[in-house]
DNA sequence: CTGAAAGCGCTAACAG
DNA sequence: CTGTTAGCGCTTTCAG
């Protein structure tokens, strides 16, 4: 590999002046073309390391996600082309939804000096987070935010995405409507449990604790959980899951219960992947702007790496949208007929 | 940030020592306790970018996949589990399927100083790969392999997995069989192709050239071309789509014509996410060793970037596996019973 | 407008 | 067993 030195050499000038057109400072423009001549006849690459050493800057960025599936990829992708237009590449890493790991994770990116990190949080306390932030990498939260921290982020309103969800069932006449959720430290499970209530008390009607179950996000959680709310004595007609991969889970319980949606009873899920369109019946779901989440993260941590901090904390609430399929219908419509 | 020379000022020695520690050299047991003593003090944490401009060895392995879905990202997960674990950081990036892109993405990683690469080639030709291996980083391919190549890979026995499933068609009774295959430059696609030729080869049976349509792997085209096939004046009883992809696409036009499987026709589809047990009914499909080719391409490029280069070219052929789920059911059964 | 020279933080001979 | 020293390839004052 050449360096720097041959293209100087080959040129007939100093280092200092190929590393001027390189970074496209002026120079005039006859030694500027011999340098180039240079640079293309030996094939020199810059060597990003010791670039980096010099300036202590890497252009990356690392995202931390706490799992490989459909919904952080999308969001993953979106990022990636984003950062990569910018001349940033980006490092994802896995947490496994799990604190220490994300913690673990954190630390490598920190270590392998990246400019920037975006973190989906895995709880609600992230001490090592703000000390990060405090020695200079800016950080932006995705999907999730956590407690005592002034830090930007990139949020779905999930209350709005869980009442209107929520809503709807009621508006077709259910009273006992299940929930299905996620971790209440973190924030989408809370979130959403908390927009889950809020529509009981607008109608004012009672929330039978009995209906409520909070698993791991997990797809095997969400599975047990819907088994166990339909082996209630008496199972709720109308079953609200608030994440995809119980949804799937829970989906594949009833399938095995032989259920019949939505003659049996009604579901509806959340985030939009293959699944719930393929599904059959295809599903009622609150869906997520993810390509608007990966562009504000994208954006938000490009404009901080740079140095922009206007608007700090900054903070996105993107808006989800309930879309209406066939796994509801009516309260009247369904076989279980039972009062209320 | 403290420095190896505020180590080694703190603790009274030279920087060479504080090396020496740090990379489990020997030193007299009573030094090694300053310098910790020190390090620990201080906070210190070494700085990569130094320590790879210094050794060209940036610990960090680069993995090109062609897309950030299910099937690629279980095996990034296991491959940087693995990766994790000897100590190297994984960075995964996205060729779109697409030639040109890939190239991209592989000269910012090799500009980047990746130890090795681990790629998912998106064309037959891969000149640049060739390159990139002859400066001398190693290269393993994985699912997929190129023409003139002197190169590791890790790859499924396509041509059997595809064979299995035609096979267990024409078992069932089913002559007139429809293929929905990816693009034919592309390993997979041209071995799942060669493999349901060679049943009808093997059974002695004709094969209808009108019932084969080869798409792009994409959700899109598996989607179309299904409505293509069932759009024929003698559509056949029963089709095998050869990717996971194209599989979600062919059931979203099969549920949009409501037809009935196993019913009204038989289907195999390829790759077992959530998806394929999830559908309705339970699809029977070719599953590949996710985890198993992930181990392979770990250990694998693993032991290349520590010079080990027993074997080479090695290549792993792994074995899929069919799981006969309920999408298919004996021919007579259909409701279908024009002759063949 | 360009060159000389001093590092960025670390490792690895080579000496002692 | 430990210290001295010379870089890795690049950027960036500071002079000229």
């Amino acid at each position: 590999m050449p360096t720097i030195k041959d293209v100087a050499a080959r040129a007939g000038v100093s280092t200092a002046t190929v590393s001027r057109v390189l970074n496209g400072e002026k120079v005039k423009e006859e030694t500027e073309k011999k340098v180039i001549a240079a640079i293309e006849a030996l094939g020199y690459r810059p060597n990003h390391i010791a670039r980096s050493l010099k300036t202590q800057k890497t252009q990356t960025i690392g995202f931390v996600v706490p799992d490989f599936g459909p919904f952080f990829m999308q969001v993953a992708e979106v990022v990636e082309d984003i950062l990569n237009s910018y001349g940033y590449s980006l490092i994802v890493c896995n947490s496994n939804e799990n604190p220490a790991r994300e913690k673990e994770r954190v630390r490598m990116l920190v270590e392998k000096q990246v400019d920037g990190l975006l973190v989906v949080p895995t709880s609600d306390t992230a001490s090592h987070l703000r000390e990060i932030q405090q020695d200079g990498t800016p950080v932006v939260l995705v999907d999730r935010m956590v407690k005592d921290m002034q830090v930007d982020c990139v949020l779905v309103d999930n209350v709005n995405g869980a009442y209107q969800a929520v809503e709807h069932l009621v508006t077709l006449g259910y009273r006992r409507i299940g929930l299905i959720n996620g971790r209440l430290e973190v924030t989408t499970g809370e979130e959403r449990y908390r927009g889950f209530l809020r529509v009981f008390e607008d109608y004012n009607l009672p929330v039978d604790e009995g209906l409520i179950r909070t698993g791991d996000f997990s797809t095997e959680s969400g599975y047990t959980l819907m088994k166990e709310l339909m082996g209630l004595p008496d199972p709720p007609p109308a079953v609200f899951v608030a994440n995809y991969y119980m949804t799937i889970g829970a989906m594949l319980a009833i399938n095995e219960l032989g259920l019949k949606i939505p003659t049996d009873f009604a579901l509806v899920g959340f985030d939009d992947m293959e699944l719930t369109r393929l599904a059959n019946p295809p599903l009622t779901a609150v869906v997520q702007p993810l390509q608007e989440m990966g562009e504000k993260a994208a954006e938000l941590i490009y404009k901080r790496v740079g140095g922009d901090n206007t608007g700090f904390p900054q903070m996105y609430r993107l808006k989800p949208e309930l879309v209406i399929r066939h796994s509801t219908s009516p309260f009247w419509k369904t076989k279980n007929l039972e009062v209320v």
